[in-house]
DNA sequence: AGCACGCCGACT
DNA sequence: GTCGGCGTGCTC
């Protein structure tokens, strides 16, 4: 018998399968990951991905396993199809692909299962009172004894027993000895998020809106295949539809996967699982330390569990006989990896829907353009639930023109109409969110009589002001400077700040409001682990009446008692140099004031705004989805962007400025000659150039970059493929790195 | 990726 | 004469 395996290098010289043979008598499995001698190396790791009887190679070429790393496949053959896919797709090696398959931890052999020594208790009733009195003049003995019988499942760990009576490991011994006790090693399973409180267990009943989409997604599971869009407001009770679906999914045996867009939101969707849904809900995501992680894979690999809860990564859950797959909050960015394989958790979500005849479920409040228009087009089934639960109003969204508080001579941070909606909430008593799209204090310091601006030394970017330890700080590489008292350019006092930071925000709210507490919540205040978290329930605990944050806050956080949410500055991020700005604006705005009167106070949105003219600002201002996904579709259809087309983008990078003008150029020169070569792609190209990056340098390194956009049809992958290919020759001193859609172009 | 094989400069 | 520089090539 003879194998294919998949060595664990990631280079596309050995991008193959090499075949081995199997040595008689070891059982090896599609999917098993094993020792093999590769060239002059002994122990290469790899994955079967074939058994075959016979083999066309020259006996004496072909080299035998050395042995099995695990008895089980660690990799599922269905996720060895997923595995081929994201190759073909992302243009990465098929090993790093499989990489994705299993936790990293376990490769290189760094983790092994957690075993503990437990002890059972093997007297029962009479049995045990002569047992005991037989121990009388020996005290450890009797206490074990006692301390067993007392425990729950008469059996207790040894660790835990040596805390409680001190070390008693001879008294132990000479009880097993006895037959009066039974030691045993034991695995121990290490549960993220154990102490999550339930909350309320009993079923809500469904609204009419709810009980509408339910009918249609789950006699979808029933069949084994369906694709859907769900598009509900914020506050319109998605998450419930998803526990209602899971539960369905879980009565028929089979299992699901619910992704959620980061890591911060798993405990909340986890509580609601695991109060409501009787099942087991594993969690998966990379910020589980290694013995967590590597447990939690096991028993969804061990077919322990139902559900997987987790961010990007779980959508590789090693589950077998899925039938429902729910991405929420569809729109987000962290669903695409970006980093190799720079896959797309949707795009593998869906390819395992099929392969499985699952069902997928997107869901948002605010969905991408790229997923609303194949609803459009009828790839997704549309759903839609447009009104909050218990027939709760959207919240007013008042727009605030601060040109005219400018001209009006007001230069605070707040315009008095947010002002006196922040007094009046404050007044009330209730709690207010103010939303602050900029970390720091001031987004930069500039002289008022020449205009010098300071910028960082080793990045091509304004620094940003800290009140806390009064610097300035770069937020590209981390470097700080103390502020200049005097103009480096003219000499001149006039120093001031302009933009407005989280922090200034927050002091602010000091000044004007000495006697209400805030919260602040950003980059700087969440460092340790568990800050968001901490900082989140001690604004529901109503530490704090004011709640003032980034991005961070916006999402999916459900606050009863906020009735008033104020965006400080709508359009911060409008004129950033990104296609998807407007796009990002909307979803942000719509996000926040989402927050607003989610339970019975009607809530209120103030939103200041330079740009109230802008359709991104205005659509969000009234919730109206629609309205800004014809605008947007529109301007990207003319501007041709996606989801009309594909942007590919090398980016060179090199500490040696002519180096590295020198290396984007060839590397243009080598697209070209792609091009030249293919007559048939190329009336395809919407644009193809070469040039410094928007931001030339970050962290001393200067920045050039090929850009190509190309409409997005199968046919162009090739030319997706040759710009992944040009990324990868090496180029000494030059860092080459290729994104394929980037998030930013800075 | 790793590591050996192989062909040219300054050293005990 | 050798030790060792890292260019090129191969791995079932």
């Amino acid at each position: 018998m003879y194998c294919q395996v998949i060595v664990d290098i990631a280079h596309e010289d050995v991008d193959r399968v090499f075949t081995y043979r199997i040595p008689d008598g070891m059982q090896l499995e599609i999917g098993m990951r094993v020792h093999v001698p590769f060239g002059h190396r002994k122990d290469i790791e790899g994955v079967i991905v074939e058994i075959t009887d016979t083999c066309d190679l020259p006996d004496a070429r072909v080299r035998e396993i050395k042995e099995a790393l695990e008895d089980y496949p660690a990799v599922l053959p269905e996720l060895i199809g997923i595995a081929r896919y994201i190759k073909a797709h992302t243009f990465c090696t098929l090993s790093q692909a499989l990489r994705l398959m299993y936790p990293a931890q376990m490769r290189g052999q760094r983790i092994r299962e957690k075993k503990q020594q437990a002890v059972r208790l093997l007297l029962k009733d009479a049995a045990y009172s002569e047992g005991l009195a037989r121990q009388k003049r020996a005290p450890r003995r009797y206490a074990i004894l006692e301390e067993l019988n007392g425990a729950e499942g008469h059996e207790l760990l040894v660790s835990e027993l040596c805390n409680r009576l001190g070390n008693c490991r001879d008294a132990l011994r000479a009880l097993d000895t006895a037959g009066a006790i039974e030691i045993y090693t034991r695995e121990l399973q290490r549960k993220p998020y154990n102490e999550i409180e339930a909350l309320s267990e009993k079923d809500p009943v469904l609204t009419e809106q709810q009980e509408t989409v339910l009918s249609q997604i789950l006699p979808a599971i029933d069949k084994g295949s369906g694709q859907f869009l769900l598009y509900g407001v914020t506050g319109s009770g998605k998450t419930e539809v998803f526990i209602r679906a899971v539960r369905h999914t879980a009565r028929l045996g089979k299992t699901a996967i619910v992704l959620v867009p980061e890591i911060a939101l798993t405990p909340q969707m986890v509580a609601w699982f695991r109060s409501r849904f009787g099942e087991d809900a594993a969690v998966l995501h990379s910020r589980l330390s290694a013995g967590e992680r590597f447990d939690e894979w096991r028993r969804i690999r061990r077919g322990e569990v139902h559900v997987v809860i987790g961010a990007r990564s779980a959508i590789f859950a090693p589950l077998t006989n899925i039938g429902l797959i729910i991405i929420d909050e569809e729109h987000e960015q962290s669903y695409n990896s970006d980093t190799t394989p720079q896959y797309d958790a949707r795009v593998v979500g869906q390819q395992r829907c099929i392969s499985s005849n699952a069902v997928l479920l997107l869901a948002s409040a605010t969905p991408s353009m790229r997923s609303f228009a194949m609803a459009g087009r009828g790839d997704y089934t549309l759903l839609e639930m447009p009104q909050r639960v218990h027939g709760r109003p959207l919240p007013d969204v008042h727009i605030i023109d601060m040109r005219r508080e400018l001209t009006m001579g007001n230069k605070s941070v707040f315009s008095a109409q947010m002002l006196t909606g922040l007094t009046h909430c404050i007044e009330s008593g209730k709690q207010a969110i103010l939303f602050v799209n900029r970390r720091g204090f001031a987004t930069f310091v500039s002289c008022r009589n020449c205009g010098y601006v300071v910028h960082c030394e080793h990045c091509d970017v304004s620094m940003t002001y800290h009140s806390v330890g009064n610097t300035l700080r770069c937020h590209y590489c981390g470097q700080e400077a103390p502020v200049p008292e005097t103009c480096p350019k003219c000499g001149s006092t006039h120093i001031k700040y302009f933009g407005i930071g989280t922090q200034r925000v927050e002091d602010e709210m000091h000044k004007l409001f000495p006697n209400v507490t805030t919260l602040r919540m950003d980059n700087d205040t969440t460092q340790q682990k568990d800050a968001h978290a901490i900082l989140l329930r001690r604004f529901q605990r109503k530490e704090a009446q004011v709640l003032i944050g980034t991005q961070m806050i916006a999402k999916g956080l459900d606050f009863p008692d906020v009735t008033m949410v104020g965006i400080v500055a709508a359009d911060a991020m409008l004129n950033l140099p990104d296609y998807r700005s407007a796009e990002k604006t909307f979803q942000l705005l719509t996000q926040v004031a989402g927050r607003a009167g989610r339970a019975d106070a009607k809530g209120e949105v103030f939103l200041q705004t330079y740009t109230p003219e802008h359709y991104a600002i205005q659509s969000a201002s009234r919730q109206d989805y629609r309205a800004f996904f014809e605008a947007e579709m529109a301007r990207r259809r003319q501007i041709k962007y996606p989801p009309f087309t594909v942007i590919v983008r090398n980016i060179y990078e090199s500490l040696d400025e002519e180096k590295v003008h020198v290396s984007a150029q060839s590397g243009f020169d080598l697209i070209q000659a792609f091009f030249d070569r293919r007559q048939y792609l190329q009336k395809y190209i919407v644009y193809l150039r070469v040039m410094p990056c928007p931001i030339y340098r970050i962290k001393d390194k200067f920045r050039w970059e090929v850009l190509l956009g190309i409409i997005d049809i199968p046919v162009c992958e090739e030319a997706v493929g040759k710009m992944s290919e040009i990324s990868g020759i090496p180029i000494e001193n030059v860092a080459v790195l290729c994104q394929i859609n980037p998030s930013s172009l800075m």
